[in-house]
Order: C-alpha cells, then sequence, then structure tokens
DNA sequence: GTATCATATGAACGTCCGTTCAGACGTTCA
DNA sequence: TGAACGTCTGAACGGACGTTCATATGATAC
C-alpha cells in the first residue's frame, strides 16, 4: 500500500475532493518524519504476532527456563499435543527465536535470543501488577 | 482446558494408554512448577496481541513521539482512515496503553504505560540490526 | 530387514481479526 | 434549530491463524 497521502498543503480550506482533514499540518509532518516507517513496524508487529498466542509465551518461557528440552519434554510440560507443539516451534525458530539440536532420534530447542527473555519479562511484570485493563470491555468514559 | 496431565509417574515402561512420553521426568516436573502460570501466559499474549499488528505499532509509536495527538492527525499521520483508526484506538485503550482526553469535538491521545515504550524500543531494535530470520521459509537445516 | 519411537508435515475445520462502508452520536457555530 | 465537523459504532467481507487428525520422515534397537 502506498505510504500515507496528505493532500491538503497547510491550512485545508480547500475541501474540494482529496483532502485529508488534520487540525495541525505542522505536528503532523513533524512526527511522519521521526516515526517509525512502514516496513520496519511490519517487523515489529511480526514479533509480537510470534508471542501473541499463549501456547508459544509458555513454550518459549519453558526452554528459556529450561535452557534446553526436546520436543516431547516440552509438550508435556506446557500441557499440549507433540504435533502441537512442533507446529509452534517451526514458527518459534523461524523467526529466530529459539534453535535447534539434534541428538539422536529427538531435537533440542534453546533459546537464541536475549532481547526476547527482556520483552517475556518486562511483559510478565506489566500483566503481573500492572493494571492490566479490562479486556472484555472498553470504559469509553 | 485442564492445566495439562503427566499420568508416567517416574520412568515410564507402563505405556498402557493415557501416558505421556517423557524424556526427562524431573526436569519436566522442575520446569513446570517455576513456570509461568497458563493465566498469567494468557494475559502476556494478550498484550503481544495488541501490538502484533502493523497499524497499531505505528499509532502506539506515532502517539509516543507526539505525546499527545488527536484522531484525525493520527490518521493522517499513519496514513489510515478515521475509522479505522478509531477502531484501533479503542482497542489500544481497553488494553490501557493510551489513555484519551476530549478537548472540545475532538478527542486527544497520550501514551498511559511506560512499559510499552520499552516493549517497542526494544523490538525495534531487535528487527533493525538483529538478524530478524526468514518469516516467509524455514531453513529447517 | 521390520518395529518402534521422536519429530515433522499437510490438510481441514472453526474461529478470530483487520479493514471497509454506512450511519449514529456529540459538539460547536451560526 | 439546523448544518458542519470530529469521532465512534455496528455489520459484513476476506484472510490469517491455532488446533486436531492422519500420515510421513528419520533414527535407533532387535
Amino acid at each position: 500500500m502506498p505510504d500515507a497521502i496528505i493532500c491538503g498543503k497547510d491550512d485545508g480550506d480547500s475541501l474540494d475532493h482529496c483532502d485529508v482533514l488534520v487540525v495541525d499540518p505542522e505536528r503532523v509532518r513533524a512526527v511522519r518524519e521521526r516515526l517509525v516507517p512502514a516496513a520496519t513496524a511490519e517487523r515489529m508487529a511480526a514479533v509480537f504476532k510470534v508471542l501473541a498466542d499463549p501456547s508459544r509465551c509458555r513454550l518459549v518461557a519453558a526452554i528459556i527456563e529450561a535452557g534446553e528440552l526436546c520436543v516431547c519434554d516440552l509438550a508435556a510440560t506446557v500441557g499440549m499435543s507433540d504435533s502441537n507443539v512442533s507446529h509452534h516451534l517451526r514458527v518459534l525458530r523461524a523467526h529466530g527465536l529459539v534453535r535447534a539440536r539434534r541428538a539422536g532420534k529427538m531435537v533440542f530447542y534453546s533459546p537464541d535470543d536475549a532481547h526476547i527473555r527482556v520483552l517475556l519479562d518486562i511483559t510478565r511484570e506489566h500483566v503481573e501488577h500492572g493494571r492490566d485493563g479490562n479486556v472484555g470491555e472498553v470504559e469509553a468514559r
């Protein structure tokens, strides 16, 4: 998709057709320049999406906690089927969150990125003694 | 869903029916005790899910960058429709990431949590000069 | 070789979610 | 009051995603 078009020059009194109603065009331009690029945001969202699943959160946490764990033990730890765990591990590995080491017929997984541990820690602290808010409904005020 | 059942006592030579094949039951038990609870993982995943969208990532980043911004200026900044931005802001507000302040007929949004800024910073650094990995395909090795 | 185990893969189902469109709500100004 | 504006809401469409089941691959033991 094209990268957002602002047609209104400065003060928007000419509202013929393709205009975007802007209150403070000055600030908008300033923020847009310093804003994270769309491509970067896409990759950031991709990382968050990997962790946006309770099963994968626990899997990563378990791997970090254990240092190294095979698939079946991971499945037993988090209480999932081996197949399901394998699917998730594939995603985690594809995004460089975990690493795989083969030993005989079993495969051991270990953490592959220091950043992830920090992300999990901060978020855990956030949801534990931060007011995480009512997920279900909005207090629209 | 029930919280994962491990039926095999210790050494698993009795594989009659409901057993979970475990290689190292000792370690599994140890990790399970220290592992993040399922409920906590669910809330963590919920936070990640909020950020697991490029549009919301940019919206939050823009709000942090600007300090405070109204809906239409936000829409112009990230290049989205006002309606779409409003939908996303509803989600962000419901999870306590941003706060709303009404001024006349327009509503200004500002960041509402210090943790989020850290999450964004770490993740941005991660995807920028960290090897973010090939998202599309897995190097199955 | 066959059998068994550990892991990986593919298809299929149901569900969730982001976007768009049309319209409603609330506020300001004449 | 009525119009114009900023924002919000609801329905609906299309696509992405997590789980399950069945099956395939790869490796070890007999």
